[in-house]
DNA sequence: CGCAACTCAGTTGTGCACAACTAAATCGAG
DNA sequence: CTCGATTTAGTTGTGCACAACTGAGTTGCG
C-alpha cells in the first residue's frame, strides 16, 4: 500500500533524471543548434536515411502533431528536405540535405560526454536500460489496457 | 567509446519512460481535472501547507517561469490561494483551499495504480529510485561543471 | 465500379519546461 | 543612511507533447 507521500519518489525520480538529462543535451546540442528531440531524428536519419514521417513517429514514439513542426523547423535549418511520395500522395519522406549528413561528423563526440556524465559502466547502463524498457512495457500495457486506444 | 547509434538506447529509454508515465498519469489524473505537474505540486502542499513558491519551486526543481502560471490555474481551478507575505513582499504563500484539501480523498487510490501498472516488488522501487537518483546527480554536477550557472 | 472506412501529414489549442527578461522589495557594504 | 547588488515572482517567447480535428489520398467491400 503506496502512500501518496512515497509514491511518486520513484515517478518524480524518472521526471527528474529525465529533464537532468535533456538539460545535459541542451548544454551540449547548443554547438549544433538543436533540441534533443530534433536530435532523436537526426540520430535516426544517420542511422537510415529517407524515412517516412510514419516511420519516424512509429520509432520515436511521436505523432504529427509533434512531428510536422519540428521537420518543418529541421527544413528551414537546412538539414533535412521533405518530398511527398508519387506513389501515395498521403506519405512524406524526409531526407538528410549535405549539411545535415554533415552534421554528423560535430555529433561524433556527443555519445562519450553523455556517458562520462552517467558515470555508468557498461554493464550499469545495459541493466538499467533493460529495467527502462521493462517499465515503459509495463506501464504501457496497463494504461492502454485502462483506456484502449 | 559510445557509438552514434547505441548511446541514444539509455537516453531514449528514460526519455520513453518518463513520457510513458506521464501518460498514465494523465488517464489517471483525469478524474481530478489535474495534470502531472499539478499533482506534483498538489502533492508537496498536501505534506505541507502553506509553502512560498520559492520552496516549491526548490522541491519540484522547477523555475518561477514553470511555476507562476501553473500555480494560477490552480488557483482559477478553485485548488489553491496565494498570498503575498506581509513580512516580505517579494514572496508569495500557497495554501490549499478546502476544495484542494478535499481533492486529497481522490487522490488516495492513485499510488497503488501506478505501482501495479509498474509492476515492480518494494526492493525494485527503491533500487530504481537509487539509480535515478545517482544519475541524476551525476548529470546534473557534470552540467554546472560544463555550464556554470 | 462506387463509396464508406481508413491512413497519413498537417493544423489548432492547451499546458509544461526553460531562457531571458522585468519590476518590486530587501539586503548590505561603506 | 544610501545606493548598488541580490532576491522573488511574474512575463514573454520558443519548442516540445499530445488531444482533437481537418483534408487529401488510398483501399476494399458490396
Amino acid at each position: 500500500m503506496a502512500s501518496l507521500r512515497l509514491d511518486d519518489q520513484l515517478c518524480f525520480g524518472l521526471y527528474a533524471a529525465s529533464r537532468a538529462v535533456t538539460s545535459l543535451y541542451r548544454v551540449v546540442l547548443e554547438d549544433l543548434d538543436l533540441t534533443y528531440p530534433q536530435y532523436l531524428v537526426m540520430l535516426a536519419l544517420w542511422e537510415q536515411d529517407h524515412r517516412l514521417v510514419k516511420e519516424l513517429g512509429t520509432e520515436l514514439n511521436l505523432d504529427s502533431g509533434t512531428l510536422s513542426p519540428l521537420l518543418k523547423r529541421l527544413q528551414t535549418a537546412g538539414l533535412v528536405v521533405r518530398n511527398r511520395q508519387a506513389d501515395d500522395e498521403r506519405s512524406v519522406r524526409v531526407s538528410l540535405s549535405d549539411a545535415g549528413k554533415a552534421l554528423r561528423e560535430k555529433a561524433k563526440g556527443i555519445p562519450d560526454v553523455i556517458g562520462t556524465a552517467m558515470s555508468l559502466d557498461d554493464a550499469g547502463v545495459a541493466r538499467m536500460r533493460a529495467e527502462l524498457n521493462r517499465l515503459t512495457e509495463s506501464v504501457n500495457a496497463y494504461r492502454e489496457a485502462m483506456a484502449p486506444a
